[in-house]
DNA sequence: GACGTTATCTATGCCATCTAGGTTTACACC
DNA sequence: GGTGTAAACCTAGATGGCATAGATAACGTC
């Protein structure tokens, strides 16, 4: 049995590295990935990553891409309203997250800037051909943003247990006002999460007729952004 | 020189550990922060911090919950509208984050939700005094806080660089629109977030008069939630 | 003053990231 | 077709973090 410096095909590809990471981490939990760990899983030992990746860390960058990557656009010819096509297209992203939702973490430190800055100006094209001044662009996509991104990641985070419900872990002693307020309501979180959405357009663009469809004409494909390698910043 | 088994008297405080800790992620970053730094720290060595915690995230914990508590209420008396009353309070809490930026994923993690649960109760009081129906304060609340979770969250994780940008980084050769929107719209990401909330309200409760006062009554004191030690979930 | 408890210590195990340096194969070039 | 260089793997090991085990001395109580 002779040592193996160098095999005729290469045995490391990025994209499997990135497929194989992410899968342990949504399988095992992000503690259980490892370098160790993730060389077991492609044959091969721990230091041979460090010739296809400067650190743990971009690896990391690239499981968040891919994850970022998923998101898919909706198509306008099937959402009634421009509202709605926005309200799908949180929906969407939000649906990833969950997804992956023991990448969570991973997700908030390497956001890819680039990216959702492709899908920002996807979006400011649209609300620009809905008549939304320049400066308003900036208060809806911004508003969208913090909105789809506090809600995915902070549900990601929570304890699978209680998904369920909006607010978990509510003792009607202590807090009667909001318990009322949680068995009133009987919305799931998807739900709740749509009619924010909803809410926030409604409140930040008035002057939008909230019946208008969706401009369908510029959008390009039906992903968030290109597959290319990632380019780097 | 003596060995030194035990004090006079205690050398670990539960509030001075956790203050210390934070001092140093704030200081020095979360990677920086380990069991032997913030022991040499507090002079002492880092397996004797093991008497006092269980382990590291029981510490992570602690100092999640301290950041939380320093958010303040607004004072109703100085606040004209009840909607006003709802942004200083996320703007408070915001300002918290982003005054320990370092920490927010140690935020995420472990989210003190005992905490923010009693906040939200009391601000679903403020709510049902103004007349909304107990099954659209849960909308109010879950909406105002995924907004303000997500830009603050979001925002810490930035680089501090371009912090002073509500979106970093456009290229107006590639994404024009949304570079002219950024152009055109010259407001910080302060006044841009306040300025979501007052949307998202706007949206959310319209039949609430925007000029409508806060009811200022029922609010106990000026912190988010009592200062005694973390109860045991 | 004896004794259990408390709060520190030293020593050590285990595992992770990352670097150093070696070995063999692939490939380009003459 | 031989030869040099770079690519892609390996083993070994340095460094450092989390956590446990067990020893020790002061404290509080009776």
């Amino acid at each position: 049995m002779a040592v193996m410096p160098r095999p005729a095909k290469p045995l490391i590809r990025y994209d499997a590295v990135i497929e194989t990471s992410l899968r342990i981490i949504d399988t095992e939990g992000l503690d259980a990935f490892s370098l160790p760990r993730l060389a077991r899983e492609l044959n091969v030992r721990a230091p041979s990553l460090y010739h296809h990746f400067a650190d743990k860390a971009e690896i990391l960058r690239g499981i968040a891409r891919a994850i970022v990557l998923e998101t898919r656009l909706p198509d306008p010819a099937t959402t009634p309203t421009w509202i709605e096509w926005f309200v799908g297209l949180s929906l969407n992203f939000r649906e990833v997250v969950l997804r992956h939702r023991n990448a969570a973490p991973v997700l908030l430190q390497f956001m890819p800037r680039d990216v959702l800055i492709q899908t920002y100006d996807n979006s400011a094209r649209v609300l620009a051909e809905l008549g939304v001044p320049p400066a308003q662009q900036v208060l809806l996509l911004d508003g969208m943003d913090k909105l789809t991104l506090g809600a995915s990641i902070t549900e990601a985070a929570r304890d699978p247990e209680d998904a369920d419900q909006v607010f978990s872990r509510v003792d009607p002693d202590r807090e009667p006002t909001l318990a009322l307020a949680v068995q009133e309501s009987g919305l799931s979180p998807d739900q709740v999460f749509a009619e924010s959405i909803r809410a926030f357009l409604r409140g930040a663009a008035p002057e939008v007729p909230a019946d208008a469809p969706p401009p369908g004409l510029l959008l390009r494909d039906g992903t968030v952004g290109d597959l290319d390698t990632p380019t780097a910043s």
